[in-house]
DNA sequence: TGGCTCATGTAATCTGTTACATGATTCT
DNA sequence: AGAATCATGTAACAGATTACATGAGCCA
């Protein structure tokens, strides 16, 4: 019970690879995360603070050249605790897609509606795709030196291979649609 | 702003179609949304007084048989404002696979973990499937009186289409760790 | 000079979970 | 008789978002 959040897990996930401040890991999270995790600079910084006071972190100001910055370092203790749940088995899955659920309920509101809302949806995962297909060539070309090249190109082949399958679930969906009259 | 929440428009969905008790939505949600959605009897119960409060539904106490129930009706309010929502395009779609966040992370914990951790959602989604694919066959013999049945039936296409992606995934992925030397 | 991005943080609030509490009925 | 399920609800808390607040440096 408790901690069952998994912000302070990802935080010290990328302070185990090195040392970076608040607005990097927002930024690192939203563009190698982001297609199954997400986190507000408001959520960052406040687990941070709370990661510090459990000593899992702590922090240096670093004025590089002439701005000021926070930047955390992970210290022993907080890498035995993400050792920890990276050692556990478990893991909750926790997928909330507004678009299938409006998609369950508007079946009264005629196959137009449907068609679009499909539609929408097939435009969004086209125009994500070739980001996440980048991706994954970039992490192809890299040779392993870092034991976390294979592991990153894992999850972002995971991306692709479920981003081809909304496409072709959108393709069949609208073939199926279209099978019936008006 | 403020009213993001959704379990709100998942209950009146529901009863959109039919009155049922908080008991009967908690269950409809676990066996036809729990691929994409879900909802605990605290929020389903509280939720259902908030939209008491706001005209959206009424309730009736009816004693079936000996039992004591209580069963929630949709207003016309309620009937408009999920109806808004369903004309409503755009639709944010959260997804925590806390799975790929620990898997993100484990590069320098070996690959004995990484494939024990791929191994271990692969059985879970083994064993998931079957149901999805169950109810995909059930939901195609029905011939489509209901309109709601063809929409029914895209949602679960689209539970079969992305479990056949992981597992593909899964394939993939052990493949590629197996081709590494150690 | 004005707008964008860098950079950090807080307060209010939302949304939902977990655990607890209660008690009846049905099944075995 | 005992266990499981039906059925409703509340209180405490967890976890995160949004909006606000602030200010500096960079680019055009």
């Amino acid at each position: 019970m408790a901690n069952e959040k998994k912000m302070d897990r990802a935080i010290l996930g990328f302070l185990n690879h090195e040392p970076m401040t608040g607005y990097d890991i927002k930024k690192r999270i939203d563009t190698t995360l982001h297609l199954f995790w997400g986190g507000s600079y408001g959520s960052i910084y406040t687990t941070l603070s709370t990661l510090e006071n459990d000593g899992y972190v702590t922090k240096k100001a670093t004025s590089d050249n002439k701005r000021e910055k926070i930047t955390y370092y992970i210290t022993e203790s907080g890498r035995s605790y993400l050792q920890t749940w990276l050692l556990d088995m478990s893991a909750k899955d926790e997928l909330r897609y507004e678009t299938l659920l409006k998609l369950f309920f508007s079946g009264t509101l005629g196959k137009d509606l449907t068609l679009k809302r499909i539609e929408a949806f097939e435009m969004k995962i086209k125009s994500e795709l070739p980001m996440i297909e980048f991706s994954v060539s970039q992490l192809e070309q890299l040779e392993g030196n870092d034991p976390d090249h294979l592991n990153f190109l894992l999850t972002a082949k995971f991306g692709v291979e479920t981003y081809h399958a909304y496409l072709r679930w959108c393709e069949g969906a609208k073939e199926l649609l279209n099978s019936y009259a008006d």
